[in-house]
DNA sequence: AATGAATGAGCGTTCATTCAT
DNA sequence: CATGAATGAACGCTCATTCAT
């Protein structure tokens, strides 16, 4: 192992624990001290990798984002706007099942006082509603959809996949299905949507 | 005044203040002291009318739900399925808008990690459920619907108004014409769950 | 004892002790723990007094400072403006002598790079020169003293007052004879200055 | 360059680096990660060649010493007491303006609570005792000056230049006509001391 | 010899909670 | 009941010093 990976050892460990403990116990209630302790460090070596713990939230946030965005790149390959819909509302909770961490600091996000947080949330549902409209204004282009305030509609598909998000995060166990979901879902909203 | 409204007094007064602090800044960033300022009384008082500074979370939280609850009663009256469901969504963006408090404590709790936050909003959530599962399945039950998944329909529209009142806390200035936000809400809902 | 002097106790308590430290060890060195041990009270009720070491380091020197202004006023009752020399020499040894604290102060904050000592070194040097300028104007113009540039004047006899209580600050064992001392001083300015 | 030089190359970047840090900041603000990277070596350089900071200071002060030193090598030669008296003066106003580092480092020590610093002020400030007593015994055997206690005079003089130094110091810019300063001192102390 | 990553004691400050009055 | 002064544990952060490479 070679220094560069060594340095890089001890950040990513940091990274990590902080990442988890800041998804378990929110970024306040996670103390300096518990993520160096997590991570096999001495709380000076902290300080040696991150200003501050307000840089290494935002890294946190900054990675997160980074592996979300990645999924788009996918999506966006699938020509049919239908078919892209549905992928996108596939993709979503799967990630999300596989992405705990992302989706309980999505969620601490909605909710948080912090500036950079409420930022971070800003970016990542700006990011889904751009993708969206532009699904639907697809659509609408090709005439799969009907008519209307593609806004509005991207809020409400974005909605709906929230909230299947959010219960699978708070109730892991309870949940069964994901494509069950993933057909409700699309099924509903394209019945919703669709032209007459 | 009787002893009695006095010491009630005091308790509103900072229950009231907490309310309003709890909703602007979290209740972390709440110090008791600005809570006990607000509200007029010496710091120790607090500790007279509540074990410690969760518990007065809890009165909150339950407050806000009394609130809360007292409009699925007036909703209930309504005999019709889809009207019922037409009056919660317009009844939910209202109730956001003239409620702030509660709103901003709703997304809160969302993604708190607090036990007793968590819990809150569980029960919030649990409440909503129920109304719309009832709605959707006396309407399946009338043929206004088709037959289907009552918890995923729940959850769906859930979701969907969910997102609205989130758009609403978190941008008020950037929002306009709630009646064509319940009627798309409405509509396309409908659309998607009716009866063929 | 009432409430207000309690308060005052501990505040006064608080004040000398750091009054005390900082002369023995600089403010640097002196930690807030430090001060609060001295004084017999918890490192938090440091908070309810001081907004922080910064404004209690301001408040002794504060202190300080009005201590020391209050001999200026009776210097200045005297109508002689040769008496009012002498007097000026006689008394600032005879206050160094009895408020070390001021005295360590002082030379600390003349080599301080801490901004709040500048300051305070600046307001009780422009003090000294202020006082002197006067007395030596006054000289020349009832014919004492021979025409001069009153700012030098006023500098050469501080810089002597002040070697000579640096010196009784520095080794307060290898002093004797402060009349002498003050005869010394006096005699040998006047020699320099007095009209021919 | 041999091994040596580059090791001496090395020493004499740290000290010269700390002087200026120690001047600009205080020794107590300065870091020994600010000298080493000033001096561009190694943080853990440092200890190869100090064994903590203590020591570099002091080794700081012994060459600003040295330096200050060789000056009184040349007023020595100078035959006549009145003349080598104008000379320090000239030299002590002139010394101060072109060493800075010097200059600060001295009222540093002056009001400094650190043993090494307190130490080194006292043998600078021996130094000058010693060179102004010879002086002015000198002058009184010579019949150019009374009869008086030379340590006291030493003293007297000493505080003069000093605190024309201090002013020089502390505010720069206000700084002018050193000339006309040497003359005032000079002519001043002397019709303070001279025979009648 | 030279490096710089790693350490951890120690600092100033905050704030929920207690308790004498 | 009511007060608010007092407490002290806990936090984020700094920096002189060590040590494996």
């Amino acid at each position: 192992m070679g220094i560069d990976e060594q340095k890089s050892a001890k950040r990513r460990g940091m990274i990590q624990a902080a990442t988890a403990l800041f998804a378990k116990k929110g970024h306040h209630r996670t103390t300096v001290d518990e993520i160096t302790k997590e991570a096999g460090v001495a709380k000076g070596t902290f300080y040696l990798y991150f200003r501050d713990k307000e840089e290494l939230l935002k890294l946190v946030m900054q990675e997160l984002l980074e592996k979300h965005k990645l999924a788009y790149e996918v999506l966006g390959a699938t020509p049919c706007p239908k078919e892209r819909l549905r992928q996108y509302i596939a993709w979503e909770l799967k990630f999300i099942a596989e992405n705990a961490d992302f989706a309980r600091l999505n969620l601490n996000a909605l909710g948080a006082v912090d500036k950079s947080l409420i930022e971070w949330y800003s970016m990542i549902q700006r990011e889904h509603m751009e993708f969206l409209e532009g699904v639907i204004e697809e659509g609408c282009a090709k005439g799969y959809f009907k008519e209307m305030d593609s806004t509005r509609a991207a809020r409400f598909l974005r909605g709906v996949v929230f909230m299947f998000q959010a219960g699978r995060i708070l109730k892991p166990q309870a949940q069964g299905d994901m494509e069950g979901d993933v057909d409700f879902i699309y099924s509903t909203f394209l019945g919703g949507v669709q032209a007459d």
